[in-house]
DNA sequence: CTGTTAGCGCATTCAG
DNA sequence: CTGAATGCGCTAACAG
């Protein structure tokens, strides 16, 4: 048998309310009495039942964090480390859980989610079909991170997608790169066509026709990367650079220019969407896209903790920079023009940019790097 | 306000024990009340209340799954895709925590599984201090994956984690290398001394003595791969390979490499311990041992289940083999004499092996592949 | 300040 | 086969 607060109180010799309020230290008891019911406690080794607790407060001291592909590399590891680091500070313990791009997985998970009564639900969503509407009537907090769900008004954290593909299609160009291919994910999320945005921004900037037949939409995995590479390099003119939309995919687009034995970058210059530790140890050390994994997560959770503590203004978006890490995978042709229209500017982390919120956040500072600190 | 049992026995005209007896299916209702308590649920979209049944019923129906590490590359990500399938199979929900190799992160979810009366864990212990008494206790049935828990009586399922490392030297030894380095992993997990087990008695097998000073104890993190390889590096006379046991790890010591450029394999040969998408793809395309990581979740999964299911026969061990893919990090020596004594056998996945149980698993196969199918 | 009392939503005795 | 009654462990009124 279990102890329970019944137990608790006989030992101490006081009654079970008194018991529960010493343990949730809301009320005043006198001081004898919270020695005698922290002793008891000690003694008898209790841990107070959490289900029966949350039957009774109607909601539970959990998170659940819903993210949309565990094997997406370290970018949700990272995200996931981020979230889990502003739950614990702030007491709550967290829940993961993988709906691996499957709407009905993660429909699942959100009814989970409101079955269990958990306090709070931060969200990757797989798509504009991802109904919150469960978790709002049921008076659920909800936070989304990567990815936006427009027209919902959530609170929301973002990486500024289409400034990072931007940024990298520009860097192509000034390198004198021209017909620059991109492999996009979904257009059901928001990385999938913010990214996809931001590249035909970037050429039309440069007074270029977005050529669609360089475009190729795929499914953020390895398999769908493969055969969108496939694809491009059978085009009659090649490309001779591509974007790629996240790292998943650039493996698989590096897979098949190894196997068709293309040169990087002579024959094809590649940019990968996030960050990843191996990225400078391949054959032709690959320029990627840094995205604030971490700060994402670390930031979601601060979202959702101000609405815990009784924040109710308007739903926050904020936007978190990127950083294009350039390696010898997109160096500049040989005599390059450096036309000044297309000179790249310095891509320092920005400042977060606070969009559509009634006032800032309570602090200050972007918070930890990008990377855990284990790594340092 | 949420619908709960009482609103559906009032709308079906019945009582709330028949609407608990239709939706458990247990006993027998008459065929015209199922029928009006089957509209009902469906009119009113009524969803029980898990905590309400979790109290009552004493358990509730989820299942934890505690990983040590989110961030070891796909390795945990493909054993959560496993233990997930599993579950999903058998109808369980799962949650995932991270404990982050911290043992008090790790006994801070045990907790929260008790607490949450979960009705199972599958735990990838941090090590022999996880205490795994709390869950006992509380009846919750556990199930050890990757690494065992010397001494406690838990079904359990691993790779071969000794055979595998011995393989990765005797291909060494067989390729001419003879001052072979051990990059080992927390010696306090399984996975780290026993892939150090294997590295020693291959080495002792071939008649060679163990140098220890080519041994360095990490911590399965980038970091202490960079440190560990930078030591061996500055040892005369310097490894001439070097088996690193774990992903991780192999990243921080393939950086230093780089750094101190260093040929591979001429000047240093390397294996890593778990395989990788981008193995490939490196400068020199690393010769890794792939775990079947899938498998070794779907296995727990199923050892879980049939401890739910009423099995209550002693504790079984699962070993799964691992592979050795030969890539171009470990080519053989110019002239290496390829003596009789150290040809290595044809490293075959090899059926799994069924040690201390009392007999063997209900179904065949080995399952599905090393990786989920989404790659395929 | 403290104890008594009454549920939270559900599954399960126990009678009928 | 069905319904009324009970309690899982806890917290929040409500009196004292």
């Amino acid at each position: 048998m279990v102890t329970t607060i019944f137990d608790v109180a006989r030992v101490a010799g006081v009654s079970t309310s008194t018991v529960s309020r010493v343990l949730n230290g809301n009320e005043r008891v006198a001081p004898d009495l919270v020695a005698k019911v922290t002793r008891a406690v000690r003694e008898l080794d209790y841990r107070p039942n959490r289900v029966a607790r949350s039957l009774r407060l109607r909601h539970n001291r959990v998170w659940a964090l819903v993210i949309s592909d565990i094997r997406t590399g370290p970018f949700f590891a990272d995200l996931v480390r981020g979230v889990e680091d502003g739950a614990h500070e702030a007491g709550y313990p967290m829940f993961l859980c993988n709906a691996d791009e499957d709407p009905s997985k993660e429909a699942g998970y959100l009814q989970l989610a409101v079955a269990e009564n958990v306090a709070g639900v931060i969200l990757t969503p797989s798509g504009p079909a991802t109904d919150l509407r469960p978790l709002i009537d049921a008076g659920i907090r909800v936070v989304l991170a990567d990815r936006k769900l427009p027209g919902l008004p959530a609170d929301t954290v973002v990486a500024d997608n289409t400034s990072g593909a931007m940024q990298a299609v520009e860097h192509l160009l000034a390198g004198g790169y021209r017909r620059i291919a991109c492999i996009a994910g979904p257009l059901a999320t928001t990385t999938g066509s913010e990214r996809l945005l931001g590249y035909r921004m970037a050429l039309e900037r440069a007074g270029m026709a977005a050529d669609d037949s360089l475009v190729r939409v795929a499914d953020f995995r390895e398999q769908g990367g493969r055969q969108a590479m496939q694809e491009l390099l059978e085009h009659e003119p090649p490309p001779d650079a591509v974007l790629v939309s996240n790292n998943r995919m650039t493996v698989g687009a590096l897979e098949v220019i190894e196997e068709t034995k293309l040169a990087i970058p002579e024959e094809i210059a590649v940019i990968g969407y996030d960050e990843i530790p191996w990225a400078p140890l391949l054959r032709t050390a690959l320029t990627t896209l840094s995205q604030p994994a971490y700060d994402l997560g670390h930031e979601a959770a601060r979202l959702l903790l101000s609405r815990l503590n009784g924040y109710s203004g308007s739903p926050r978006t904020v936007v978190l920079p990127t950083y294009l890490n350039i390696r010898a995978s997109s160096t500049p042709k040989q005599g390059a023009a450096r036309s000044p229209t297309l000179v790249v500017e310095p891509t320092r982390p920005r400042r977060r940019q606070l969009r559509d919120g009634r006032r800032g956040l309570a602090d200050g500072g972007p918070g930890t790097a990008n990377r855990p600190a284990d790594r340092g």
